[in-house]
Order: structure tokens, then sequence, then C-alpha cells
DNA sequence: TTGAAAGCGCTAACAG
DNA sequence: CTGTTAGCGCTTTCAA
């Protein structure tokens, strides 16, 4: 099959240089005489030269590879975000190996396990499954950053998030100057941070304004479509329906809306629906979803920077959080509270 | 920051044997006194050995990396083809690391360079836009399997794709037989094996049946929702209009029928529209989306098979087209011929 | 069954 | 400014 392998030692010998020559022309390291630079560079284009970073990579310990590991790339949330990651990382001369964890914990810790065998030099974890202690050890061999950790997270490890508790608060604030006071909330996966935030705006929001507090208006959803549609049944069949439902992802508000008209009641009209994240679909929906829009390509492009940066820098060790903001997008599920 | 790495050194001296048995051990090659595979192992565990696959490919020339080539994440056709990459893939033991070409040609070449120079096994190609020639050529280097290639693509490459012809031909019947003789079509891009397979099965199926066939029912579109909405547009407002319109994907029916909402036509009592691709969001929009369903994750799944079993196989050379079965998925946006 | 040793392709001293 | 050389961590002969 793979005829000869071009290596560094047959350019050299075409060039008519030493070894240490041609990695210099090719590092842009030293000052290699230009007349040697072009014979060089013309062996190279000759043998169609194509580094191996294998072998640079045994030899520097460093590699241009960095992992991306996410729940599942199915997930319409998280394209954009991987967009972001590598349209940044390759600005930056990075490639990025995808990883799937579909929410398993031992396959999540797989992954990062190859990454480190392949000396990948830093990964990005978003909604890491991983128990705490864990991150922590294998932050000692490999750097990483983290999209969306666990509540209370305390690691000394880079963090990139967005302002989940405010997107909330507001859209609820938004629906009470429709004149809702009936706002219902369903939840996603209260084991990660931003949900819990989530819900905490949702709380602050609702006991500080004019609205009625049940915990019945609580429910505990998957972040997914059927999900929304039961427990939005269950909550619009309420002896006292709310008359409004925040979601915490878009998903569950699409299953909402489904569950509304199922028991034929119009959105906005008879309920409003909000989503978050403001995915793609959002748009494309009927009715159009107001949700709280999250940057998720920004996330990515921050989350990809943030790594490359602490890889680049030595002795940087402080790790920070860096905070995105999110924007309510009113489109056409929610409106003014009926009667 | 990383300390001290760990190598196969460490653990023969701990284990008290030599390099070589601890790599036979890790090889499972050869037989190892048991005694001495256990002590292995328990120093293995002790000092948390992670294995240098960059060493290893170095060694051996082979790696566990395929890249995964695509024109865009982004859009909503490829998450489950990666998917179904990925966990092939995984379940063969190999990694991906993905790559958005954004149908840059160059960056595309560039990618499968790097991909070369990392020493990745083998690349699935999607969708590729590089010339026949490179493809050749980059052949020679590294295994590639394509999925969806150029029309009259010649070369010897393993080849996945789907019943293009017949999935068009077949929507074009059931418009058929629903009574609608004015059928228009919106290509994607001509310059895909696939897309030309699905024009020339509307072709040949309008040519067929009692269909009329005029050239100015065919538009050139591009694939997105705003190419579906101007074309849709314009060929609602010809003096005959079609009464049902095929679109060669979904995000270009979308945008028909947003024209046609646009133009106060109801979609599918005065006007028909399908789908290609069967992407989630065709359930989702109203009226929800008939489309001809392509089997994306399988797609996925058995371009990594094939690519993998390729790797393995040393002798194997000659190349094979694999192609998938399309299905028509009947929805809410077509329906009986007006008057 | 094991140990010793060569070397994969490259970088980075170091001496010249 | 250039050539020589010693490894990076691993696999794989080859002897023992």
């Amino acid at each position: 099959m793979s005829k000869k392998i071009v290596t560094i030692k047959d350019v050299a010998r075409l060039a008519g240089t030493s070894l240490g020559t041609v990695s210099n022309v090719i590092n842009g390291s030293k000052t290699v005489k230009s007349e040697n630079r072009e014979r060089v560079i013309k062996a190279m284009e000759e043998l169609e030269y194509i580094p191996n970073l294998t072998a640079q990579s045994l030899k520097t310990n460093k590699s241009k590879l960095i992992g991306l590991v996410l729940p599942t790339i199915t997930n319409p949330f998280y394209p954009a975000l991987a967009k972001g990651v590598e349209d940044m990382a390759n600005r930056m001369g990075y490639t990025i190996i995808l990883c799937n964890t579909d929410l398993d914990c031992e396959k999540e810790a797989r992954y990062v396990e190859m990454l480190i065998s392949n000396r990948a030099a830093g990964v990005i974890l978003v909604k890491s499954s991983l128990p705490e202690e864990s991150i922590e050890k294998y932050s000692k061999k490999i750097k990483i950053t983290l999209i969306d950790s666990k509540p209370n997270f305390q690691g000394n490890i880079d963090l990139v998030e967005t302002s989940n508790y405010e997107g909330l608060f507001k859209a609820v604030e938004y629906l009470g100057s429709l004149g809702h006071t009936r706002v219902a909330y369903i939840t996603g996966n209260l084991r990660s941070k931003s949900d819990v935030e989530r819900l905490n705006g949702y709380l602050q929001a609702v006991k500080n304004g004019k609205f009625l507090y049940r915990e019945d208006y609580i429910k505990n959803g998957n972040f997914t479509i059927d999900g929304g549609y039961k427990l939005g049944s269950e909550l619009l069949q309420m002896p006292e329906p709310p008359t409004a439902i925040c979601c915490s992802n878009d998903l569950t508000a699409i299953g909402v809306i489904q569950a509304a008209k199922a028991l034929n009641l119009r959105v906005p009209q008879d309920v409003s629906v909000a989503g978050f994240d403001d995915i793609d679909i959002c748009k494309l929906v009927m009715p159009a979803l107001t949700s709280i829009h999250q940057p998720k390509y920004d996330q990515g492009e921050k989350a990809a920077r943030v790594l490359i940066e602490k890889i680049n820098d030595e002795n940087a060790s402080i790790a920070r959080n860096y905070i995105l903001n999110t924007e309510l997008k009113i489109r056409e599920s929610t409106g003014i509270c009926p009667k």
C-alpha cells in the first residue's frame, strides 16, 4: 500500500545538508543560510515530504491535538459549540478529536485516558459527568477546560459558562410583564451546574415578583421532547394550571407545545411557553419558540482559546471562570396572560 | 505541570523484569510467565501507567485514529452521520478526528495532510470537494473511504452512498398517485453525485409518467432555507405554477413552505412540498415535512466499518460501492392535487 | 520464556 | 551557520 515513507533524512540527502538543517528549516528556528533553506524547501517539495507529527510529538512531548468531549453531537445544542471549538482551534494551529460520551461516565474516563495516551495537549470537557476527583487527577496529566460543570465544583480548573441564572430570571420577569402570575418551570438535569442555576433564576424571580409560588409548578424533566410532552400534559391538566411554562431547554419546550396542542390549547393565547438555548429549530417550529439564547458557538470558541492559551503559557496556574451572556429572544410562543 | 511521565521502563524496574516483557504483557503477545505477568500488571496499576501511543505509533507506523472530514457539523444532516462513524469506530477500537471543511477545498487538503502527518490510519471524506487526482494521490498515503462522491468518480476507492435516484423517483411517483402532474424540483449542488442522481430520479419519473415536463420547473438551489424560500417564491408565482415541489433537501423544502405561507398558500391544500434527508426537524415543522429518509447514522457506521476493515486487511485492494436504501416518509406537507 | 539492543523520525543540545 | 549525536517511549528481532 503506502509507498516508501519520505523522512527528513531523505530530504537532507537530496538537499545535500544535514538532518539538523532540515529540521531547522521546518521549525523556522535558528538562522539557516538562505541558499540552504531554498534547497531544503525544494527537496521537500520534490519528495512530497510530509512531516511525521508522531515522531515530533514523541520527541517534544507536545502535540497539536485537543480533545472535545461532549454528551452527544446529535443533540442540536452541540454542533454549534463544536464548530466554535474547531474554528478557533484550527485558527490557532490545533486539531480536535471528537468524543461522544453518551453521558456514560466510564466511557468519558476511557476517552480522557485515550487522549492522554495520544499525548493530546488538552481537552475540553462539556457537561462532564466525571467525579470531581477524577477531573483533578486527570488535570495533572492533561490541561483541561470545562464547559458547564457540576454544581459547587471547586477544582482549580478553567471554566466557561453562560449566565444561566440571569437568563431564566429575565424570562420569568418578561412573562410577568405580560401579566402572568402562574408560571411553571420544568428542569433538565439538576446534576449540572447550569441547570441548577436556571432553576435558581426561576425561583428567585418568582419569589421576588408578584408570582404565585407553588412547588407543584416545578417539574423535573430530562431535556427531551418526550419529557416536555409528559410534564407539560401534567401541568396543563392541573386544577389550577399555570398560564406560562418555562423550560430548561428548547426540546422540552417543544414537547410542552405539542402537549398543549394535544389538549386543544392554543399557544400563546391559552398558554405561553419559553425554552432555553435558542437552537436553530426555535425559528422553524410553529409557533416560533421564545427562548433564552446561549452563545453556543462563542462558548466553544472561548473554551478553545482559553485552553490553548493555557497550553502555550507554561506557568499559568490559576484557573479562571468565564461567563458569557444569555439573551432573551422573544418570538411567538409567549403572549399576554389570558383572561 | 504534568508530573513525571511513567514509562514502560519504570514499570519494568518496579516489576523487576525487562522492557520487552512489559511490552509483551501490554500487547498480549508472546507467552509471558503468569507470575511475571501479574507483577507487571500490578506495577502498571501502582504507577498509573498510561501507554504512550505516540511512541507506539512511531515504532509501528500504525495508529488508532481516523479522520472524519465533512462540510460542516452545523448542517443538521451531519451530526447523525458523525455519531454513526464514532460509535462504530469506538466499537472497533478507533478514535475520530473531526474536520470541518466549510466546503473549502484547500482547507480540506490541509486537513488530509494533517491526518497523514499524524499517521491517522484512515480517513472518511464526506462530500469531498477535492479534485479526483488529489484523492487518488492521497490514497497512496492513507486509506480513504468516501461518502457521496462526485458525479462520475472513477477512482479505485471505497464508496458509501444511498439510493438517491430511487428516492426521488419514488417521491415523484407518490405525488403522481395523489393526482399531481405539475411537479417542480429544486436542486442543491450538482457537483455532488448524490444531487445529480436525485435530479436524474426526478427527470426519469417525470418523463416516464403522466407528468408535465417543463425546464422551468427545475431550479438550481443551494441546500439552504433561504435558497428554498427564494426559488419557492419564483415557482409559486409562475403563471402556471406547479402543484407540488420536490426539494433536494429538507432545508430547501422548509424554505419553500415559508415562501408558500408568505404568498398565502396553504400546504398541502394548495401546494405539496417534499424534502430529502429526513432530518429531525421534519417532524417538528408545521406542517410536518414529507421527506425521503436517508439512513444517516447507518451511513456513518457503514463507512467506518468499511474503512477499518480495509485498514486491518493488508491485502485488500479492490474498491467497493455500498448503497444504502432510502425510504419515503409521508407526513403532512403533501396531499391530494388541488382542483 | 526472557533480556539486550537496534531503531522508528524527529528535535535539540553541542561542538566545530 | 552547520553537522553530529543522543535520546523521546516503544516494539521487535535475536540470543541466551
